[in-house]
DNA sequence: ACCTGAACACCGTTCAAGT
DNA sequence: ACCTGAACACCGTTCAAGT
């Protein structure tokens, strides 16, 4: 019986695996993270597996990134580059403001999972994203937005922007999902119609399309002309705001 | 030496606290469940310091209650009881709606640390609150809006009901607060005039007061004005689709 | 600079056991 | 019915080592 063929090390303390740069950096890391977060879930997403993804020691998204706060925010921002739309000769306010709501809700469309973290807007602003607040700003002022309404119509549309989508994407419970499905679906079979007329009347025109009354989210039945009745809503909203003399 | 002086079991196995009903109810450990968050914040929030600060085993939050996933749920259910206004005669649905907004956003306030979990929407509902949905049908039926774009308005006032305080409450980075806030004030400050003019015009006005460039939060800074606006932007934009056909 | 390995102080969940 | 105690398989973070 020979002992040990590569025995460099005495058998009591066993070889240690030479450390080899694998040539990962924080870009690459983050990638990951997004990836992972897209194939199994953010309640499943952990820094641990995220190391194990990339074939690495847990202590190696730490080193190049950061701890899980700025994971999770590097994802966001990474989610939502290039979502501010370049500003087009002659166009109008409102054609960019709906190009700006429409592609932030399709990049979030692209990573679905990752909406949580946008709407519960933990760490959203790692750094504030200024060329988005400047380009609102001169929408509103294109507008005709009174000085001393900018604040609060700024807010108003800021607010709208992540509003919808983030609901639109929120999670389904994670687990038991089908017994939840067909749960959810007998309670609204047997809604009472003496008690709710209206939703019984409607119920064929709003189930699995309705916020509440769905049991898929938006990534598996978008919510298309709800989105655009919402975003005809904002654009009128603020030309009414626009429009207004200052209270 | 005395060897132990309430013996009952042998010094190897040592006495096992006799257990003793201690009163718990699910509705207890749920109300409990609110202050841990209410007191602790939502990132510090765990059923085993839910347990200990109720004095009790971790298993027995499991047995009351559920998973962490039911708890949570159950949270948000506490936090929105009651918020839907009762109708009251000769209301005009615009009352009525702005009474929804503002009970909504206040209950929430009451809760602050709670907002992410109702924004990720990650278990909402775990069973729908057909109240709220027949109330909504009731006034979009009562501002005209026409039977083909129902659902869709629906969806738009219903994700604008959650929109704006969830954003408004969003959390702040957990930790080195200061350090953060320093950050941000610094980099506000320092924002180059030439390439963000509307910005640095606006900034006295804008600071801490809008989305991205603040370093409060809602529980700190609330945003009266800006959600006065918002709401009525929500009114004069179902006003609009109420009066257009149907395309 | 970049990675391993080990350790620490936590988690959520389950399950046998007690009264 | 209601609670304890213990166990299991995880976490995030830190830190000394290695090359």
């Amino acid at each position: 019986m020979h002992r040990q063929d590569s025995g460099r090390r005495s058998p009591s303390r066993p070889a240690r695996a030479a450390p080899v740069a694998v040539g990962l950096s924080r870009e690459a890391v983050i990638d990951a993270a997004v990836a992972e977060i897209d194939r199994a879930g953010l309640a499943a997403f952990s820094l641990r597996g995220l190391a194990r993804s990339l074939g690495v020691n847990a202590s190696v998204v730490a080193w190049h990134v950061g701890n899980r706060d700025v994971v999770l925010a590097e994802v966001t921002a990474a989610v939502l580059r290039n979502v501010v739309p370049a500003r087009v000769g002659g166009q109008s306010w409102q054609d960019w403001l709906r190009d700006l709501f429409r592609r932030f809700r399709a990049a979030l469309h692209r990573h679905p999972n990752t909406a949580p973290l946008i709407g519960a807007g933990i760490v959203a602003n790692l750094r504030p994203d200024l060329p988005l607040v400047e380009a609102l700003l001169t929408a509103l002022e294109q507008a005709g937005v009174a000085d001393d309404r900018l604040v609060e119509t700024y807010n108003a549309v800021q607010a709208a922007l992540v509003g919808f989508v983030t609901q639109e994407l929120a999670s389904m419970p994670t687990e038991d999902l089908p017994k939840w499905q067909a749960g959810i679906q007998a309670s609204l079979a047997a809604v009472d119609r003496a008690e709710y007329p209206r939703l019984a009347r409607h119920m064929p025109r709003l189930l699995n399309r309705a916020f509440v009354l769905r049991w898929q989210n938006g990534a598996e039945a978008p919510m298309d002309g709800s989105f655009d009745v919402y975003v005809d809503c904002i654009i009128v909203g603020v030309s009414a705001m626009a429009g207004r003399p200052a209270s």
